[in-house]
DNA sequence: CCATCTACTTACCGAACGGTAGGTAGCAGC
DNA sequence: GCTGCTACCTACCGTTCGGTAAGTAGATGG
């Protein structure tokens, strides 16, 4: 099988297993479930796919690079500095709006424990991407004089993505506020203004 | 068998149980494996626990109690909001320097799927105590005209929450560069100056 | 028609899982 | 000694798990 090709029965796989993984976790999603939901046998299953381990990496790179796409594609659209953040920022609000399920389990796999995911899974470079793309741009701002060298990049870069992430954390964990191109204008005037009052 | 009295093989069995459901997270660690590393029997384990879920809700509540009186105490060590603010901070990271399992629990926890998790634990209150600590501090601190207000509290607390997060993430992830008061100093710092450089 | 391939199928495997039934050793109190 | 309790034990239960062996329907090409 072309791995371009479209195949409809595959594609009914990811998209039943996305839902049911992002519900249930890895552990919690039993091969069963998953060819119960497609409508397909378990043999079906493991024509398209080696394992379930392979399954799931396959959805979590579809997450990753389609983060990753969105990132530069924001950056770009960004004139400045404080816009290009603003606009990863909104990106990536926007991704959890559309992509709930894949983002969910981005986060899930990044913090479960190192024995509960087979060890063929693999996500830490495609993480490390992501940051360093918001890290370059950080140190662009400091070499062009916008942003402090008094902090390192990485301190920096650190600071807006933990600001960002805590918004994309908290709806994932508490859904309720889902956070919009306001919410990434107001972390990015946070961020490079500071909470202090002026006297 | 009384709440409150030591007893050595409910607290080996709680050892054991942590160090694996670190390792491994909750659908990977067996029954069976607890009891090996505990040198006891599977009924043995259910005298004092009633099920694998109190058993790990068990740990869960220690490690979200134990941070939350961390939290309290570094909040009254600190003479003005700044400071109190860096205690917290550093209290967060001696915690993970020195309960790292507990703390890999707790996120493993908040990010998991809904599904994978026994319905049975809570968490989320814990989560959120911990969370309003710092919120109220927040407002204390814009009602006494030392923060903006132009932002709500809680988008500032989820500011500094944010980063400080993200330190404590990186390291569950990645071990390799463990936060220190150096940290929690620039933290703050750069909560409460920003980012741009000054013209 | 036959051979080959693709895209599936039924039926099954051995291992592992959380939890339980029934029991017992040791101790304390009467 | 007997009773009751605590703190465990051996042996077992039914279910579920990821994956596999063997097979087949349908399409295509020679």
């Amino acid at each position: 099988m072309e791995p371009n090709v479209v195949n409809a029965t595959r594609d009914k796989i990811l998209a039943i297993a996305l839902r049911l993984f992002a519900d249930r976790g890895y552990a919690g999603t039993s091969i069963q479930d998953i060819v119960d939901g497609a409508r397909v046998t378990k043999p079906a299953l493991y024509y398209y796919f080696p394992s379930k381990a392979e399954l799931y990496q396959a959805l979590l790179n579809r997450a990753h690079d389609e983060r990753f796409r969105l990132m530069q594609a924001a950056s770009a659209r960004g004139k400045d500095l404080s816009g290009k953040l603003e606009e990863i920022l909104n990106a990536h609000f926007a991704f959890l709006k559309s992509h709930r399920e894949l983002v969910g389990l981005v986060y899930a796999t990044a913090f479960a424990a190192r024995g509960e995911m087979p060890k063929e899974i693999r996500y830490l470079d495609k993480c490390q991407r992501n940051f360093d793309l918001i890290r370059d741009l950080i140190r662009s701002g400091q070499r062009a004089g916008e942003l402090k060298r008094a902090f390192t990049a990485e301190h920096l870069a650190r600071g807006i993505f933990g600001m960002m992430n805590i918004h994309v954390q908290a709806e994932l964990v508490q859904p309720g506020q889902k956070p919009s191109r306001k919410t990434a204008r107001q972390i990015v005037q946070l961020f490079l203004e500071g909470a202090a009052a002026r006297t």
